[in-house]
DNA sequence: ATCAGTGCAAATGGTTTGCAGCATC
DNA sequence: GATGCTGCAAACCATTTGCACTGAT
């Protein structure tokens, strides 16, 4: 789960299209790859590489190195949502950048051209081009902020079961 | 290194006045506890639990469970930047927000005032109010954005020490 | 027949948890 | 003397790596 190499993007509107690609650049199609790429293609939304594995039946370790290979090669990106797992998914014309709420886990994927403003300012004032294609931007959504509890502190952290 | 349980934050100057305020607390004063509040008085900048646990010589789950602990007090904060394991430090009265760089790791801390104008945009925009507090705002910096090369595309990824 | 790609197992890094004993109240 | 905290060991999750074998070319 490299951070991304920043390969040239390269977008396929099939599997089959990918997969020619892929050949031409001396990479071999094993059943494992196929059916990554279908599910690629398939998947409404980023998805883990465990939650592929699982459903493709797949060693873990393979769809990490495929996804892995595939995203160096342009075909694919992942994200972070908060402390979530990389969440892959086929590189796209309009890449989205996501909004994730820390409270409720919403997400909200938005086109770049929207967060222009947002990062023209953080680039005149502090020299920084943010991108929220890697990790998320992180926050609180309306809903959350309106109901947010006060919090009594307690003393001792409530025994907990994993939450990063 | 649960997510900040937003506890109501509470500033000390100094280790004393931190103690009297845990021990008000019914929490008890341990060498351990001791030594780490004093690393973090003393700390420049957010620090890892293992860096802590490595020059108090202390067990990282023992600095672990008192970090979690003084942060679900409030006397504590950890931010992530980029993939980089949690960074500790005392919460403050202004409480900074982080930039960080994802090419050179160029961290630079800004007040949350300047952010307001991104935060008002995107609010009135999506509705999510950002937070950078324990998410930094991830991007390139000026620097880097000018040197950065176009990247010759390479079938397979570069073998890697762990780069996540 | 070659060698890229696989499964399986083991290692890694960051973090959490269980437990027995020590130290602080 | 009760029990909060400690160290130590083991478990956990996401990810990476080594290796011998299989299968795509």
């Amino acid at each position: 789960m490299t951070a991304a190499p920043n390969a040239p993007p390269q977008v396929f509107g099939n599997v089959d299209d990918a997969i020619r690609w892929l050949r031409t650049r001396g990479l071999r199609l094993s059943t494992a790859r196929r059916l990554l790429l279908e599910a690629l293609f398939a998947a409404p939304a980023p998805t883990s590489a465990a939650r592929l594995a699982r459903s493709l039946s797949l060693e873990e370790s393979s769809v990490y190195r495929n996804l892995e290979l595939l995203e160096h090669n342009g075909l694919v990106r992942h994200i972070h949502l908060g402390h979530s797992p990389g969440l892959y998914a086929l590189t796209s014309d309009h890449e989205l950048e996501y909004l994730y709420c820390d409270r409720c886990a919403r997400v909200t994927a938005v086109s770049p051209d929207s967060l222009d403003p947002v990062r023209e300012h953080i680039q005149s004032e502090f020299g920084y081009v943010p991108s929220f294609t890697h990790f998320a931007l992180v926050g609180t959504c309306e809903e959350c902020a309106v109901g947010q509890a006060p919090a009594h502190p307690h003393t001792h952290p409530a025994p907990r079961k994993s939450a990063h």
